[in-house]
DNA sequence: ACCTGGACCAAACAAGTGCTTGGTAGGCTA
DNA sequence: TAGCCTACCAAGCACTTGTTTGGTCCAGGT
């Protein structure tokens, strides 16, 4: 007994996270080790003492917040909320996931296509899919319950949806003028009602 | 007299093309002069009879389509169609753009903001003020003459419309399953009138 | 006093990068 | 025939890249 291993800040995480800001900001391949190693205040060959390479920090980075983003978003899946209310929570999570976790979003967001290349980062692309599931699955849902028009195309609606939140994170700055809050209670205005004060 | 030297397929626009190609697809830093050669069937030094720089070939794809685009919106803008008219032009005026140069808007939308550090690709930095005042010309325009809700928040709402079509170029394919005057109508469906059934 | 393990340094390596140089083959024109 | 121009090759240079190696410093336990 001694040190509790879980919570511990240490060294190790704080070198993740200032790598983080660094992918986030200039794009993992256009990130070198030097310059993490700067802003660490180390050189770049100590970084080495605590990652095998510099995919494995993305790696972890990106599999860490993957886990917790995709159980928020199968709680409401499985929630028994009404179809509306379940994507209005849906499209709430993903800007409070944006608020939260920038770095994160911002990297997935930038360099899952060229990462996704590697087969180490093959969960990319499940997580991609896994996405989509839980989106078509609510948006069908809300064709069913008659919640939602029946003129739409799932496929294009889930794209859209997903483009608009996602990318929010190359503007969105917390702290700023918009909190994620209104940002999300603006979009799904939108979203569900429309810019128009007419329907046709 | 001879030639008439502009509009001559000439192997300088083939180059360009090819290259154009592997940008959008791996990104301006990560492609190399190497993989732009060997695309073309010549080796990597003889890419520099052709052009000054890497650098200079994106700038040219990149100054050349948006001179383009933008003279697009400026007609949209200087029209007399009604408000609601403009933004449906400029929206499928977009999703054009996609359709016929999705090399130069991936190219735009994935490394527009590294390109941008550099004094060289400041206009790319002033064509985007320029396609926010468009935009926010346009909505403004749409609340005042009463075609759009007056609760929006105009700033909000062009970022929203701005992501979700230029995003798109990440997942249409030209010659797919949806052409992209379908796309459009399908995103001014949602954008105008929402996809919920009813309003509150 | 000894030693162990974590954090780091100093220096280098091989591979890859954008780009330069000097040259050549072949078509066109005078 | 001579000269020129376009398009290219072959080879290399200077620099940056991710990574490796062997060593140092030092706090904490025994």
């Amino acid at each position: 007994m001694s040190t509790e291993p879980s919570t511990a800040p240490t060294r190790r995480t704080e070198l993740l996270g200032i790598a983080a800001g660094l992918f986030a900001e200039r794009g993992f391949k256009n990130t070198t080790v030097r310059d993490i190693a700067e802003a660490s205040g180390i050189l770049s060959g100590s970084l080495y003492h605590h990652f095998d390479s510099k995919e494995s920090m993305v790696d972890e980075i990106l599999s860490t917040f993957q886990e917790e983003l995709f159980a928020a978003y199968d709680a409401v899946l499985a929630s028994d909320d009404d179809a509306r209310t379940k994507i209005d929570r849906a499209v709430r999570l993903s800007f409070e996931a944006i608020d939260q976790h920038p770095h994160e979003v911002a990297i997935f967001q930038n360099d899952a296509g060229y990462l996704g290349g590697f087969e180490r980062f093959g969960y990319l692309a499940e997580r991609n899919a896994q996405s989509r599931g839980v989106w078509v699955a609510l948006l069908t849902e809300g064709v069913e319950s008659g919640a939602l028009r029946d003129d739409l195309d799932i496929e294009l609606t889930y794209r859209f949806i997903r483009d608009t939140v996602w990318v929010a994170v190359k503007w969105y700055r917390p702290g700023g003028k918009h909190s994620h809050v209104e940002i999300a209670d603006q979009y799904l205005t939108i979203l569900l009602d429309g810019i128009s004060t007419e329907r046709p």
